[in-house]
DNA sequence: TCTGGGGTCCTAGGACCC
DNA sequence: TCTGGGGTCCTAGGACCC
């Protein structure tokens, strides 16, 4: 049975979420920066002309900003996350089923379109995106997941295709092998390419040329699967539903350094809410904590240290009260005075739906309590805004908070989101 | 002075059990 | 004294993704 898959990607994603609402910037170079504004994660085709590169620290392009001839902006996540919902549901319109991959890629499964004219269809897909959503994508298609990444690779760079690059032709697909390097292979990072250049792979085509049994060998189950994949065998099929996640982290770099551990316990406290509130958001809870603190290794003029602790909860929980208590025993462990810390982070793991856990005849929480306070605090956060009620060790001070001087308003949500200042006490 | 954050999957090796 | 083989679970670390 033969399958056909679409890969969609939104073209330079968050630049282009941001010029939707400020259409003067098209033509123009942008960036958008990583949190604390500290590198470029996002650019538009003009910034990339521009030779500026993937995760450059904003100070050395700073200058560029301040005349004028680059437009920078902070990362607004709840503007992406609103624009790339919005491009999802687009996108379900032309398959029956789409899997989410990324905040601005999906799998679009078209094999029931087998025989029609591809090229047409992927066409009309671009264009009522463009019109729906004002953001710009590009569509591979190929029989194979690994294959349609190729595909869109090329459908992206070539300025014959200009966005839609279809794959079914085995004459074709052995061309598009030939021209994508292997560094370029979804699935082959620096240490494969490495190993594959040391033996003689420079192209995607000369990967499929090797053995199963070297593949197996080398690159383990995984790069036996994507080698099949890039010979137009499919092993990866559509997920549609997202699994709920295994693990959830919040971690930041401070908006300065910081030396207090009442400002560190701040942040891990506000860490710890913010993992809780995903915990509840998928109907989770989680049994196990980790936090860890460190220095800033770049620095070569500070003392380093970091440290992590991590303890098992007595029952698994959802509760923001529960998941900071613990999180301030890990902290007050492995805090040591005397370093200037540069980021926090609170980790959750074991995480089990939340109608089964395992309780404990000795539990002293008021489990419905908990429960029902969590659901009225979520309730008064999506009404009126982010941390209207919080515990008190997350505190009023913020010094730790990120540095986003450059962030656009989020005009598509809520009106709680805007920046405005809210009565917090 | 400035250099992101959040995930997944797989494997190897040790502990432990029968 | 010698010394088997199969299984499971856990952990740390490596590799990759966007």
């Amino acid at each position: 049975m033969t399958t056909l898959f679409a890969l969609c990607d939104c073209n330079n994603f968050y630049a282009s979420c941001e010029r939707v609402f400020q259409p003067s910037l098209n033509g123009k170079p942008l960036v958008v920066l990583s949190n604390n504004d500290g590198c470029v994660i996002a650019r538009s085709n003009e910034a990339k002309a521009l030779g500026i590169q993937m995760g450059t620290p904003f100070f050395q392009i700073r200058d560029l900003v301040e005349i004028g001839d680059l437009h920078a902006f902070s990362s607004n996540y709840v503007l992406y996350g609103d624009m790339s919902h919005r491009v999802m549901q687009a996108l379900g319109e032309f398959a029956p089923s789409i899997e989410v991959y990324s905040i601005d890629e999906s799998f679009l499964d078209l094999t029931n379109l087998l025989g029609r004219d591809l090229n047409a269809y992927c066409w009309e897909i671009k264009r009522s995106v463009m019109q729906w959503t004002k953001i710009p994508i590009s569509l591979g298609v190929a029989p194979t997941k690994a294959l349609a990444k190729v595909a869109n690779r090329l459908a992206k760079k070539s300025q014959k295709a200009k966005g839609v690059l279809v794959l079914t032709d085995p004459y074709h697909i052995s061309e598009a092998l030939k021209a994508t390097k292997i560094e370029d292979v979804w699935g082959v990072g620096r240490q494969y390419t490495k190993l594959l250049r040391k033996h003689g792979v420079e192209t995607a085509y000369d990967f499929t040329l090797r053995p199963d049994s070297w593949v197996k060998k080398h690159m383990a189950v995984v790069g036996l699967r994507l080698v099949k994949e890039l010979r137009g065998e499919s092993c990866l099929e559509l997920d549609e539903i997202a699994p709920p996640k295994k693990g959830i982290c919040t971690s930041r770099s401070f908006g300065e350094r910081l030396t207090e551990y009442s400002q560190i316990e701040e942040a891990t406290a506000n860490y710890a809410a913010k993992c809780a509130k995903k915990l509840r958001k998928q109907r989770s809870c989680a049994r196990v904590i980790s936090v860890f603190i460190q220095t800033n290794h770049f620095s070569e003029n500070d003392l380093q240290y970091s440290n992590s602790k991590t303890i098992t909860l007595p029952v698994a929980t959802n509760s923001d009260l529960e998941l900071i208590h613990y999180a301030s025993l890990c902290l007050k462990s492995i805090y040591r005075p005397g370093y200037r810390y540069k980021k926090t982070g609170v980790i959750l793991t074991e995480i089990v739906p939340d109608h089964q856990i395992q309780y404990d005849l000795l539990d002293t929480v008021d489990r419905q309590k908990h429960a029902s306070l969590m659901k009225s605090l979520d309730k008064l956060t999506s009404r009126y805004g982010r941390d209207i009620v919080k515990v008190a060790t997350q505190g009023y001070d913020q010094s730790w908070q990120l540095k986003c001087e450059r962030r656009s308003p989020c005009y598509t949500t809520r009106l709680s989101d805007l920046p405005i200042v809210c009565n917090e006490r």
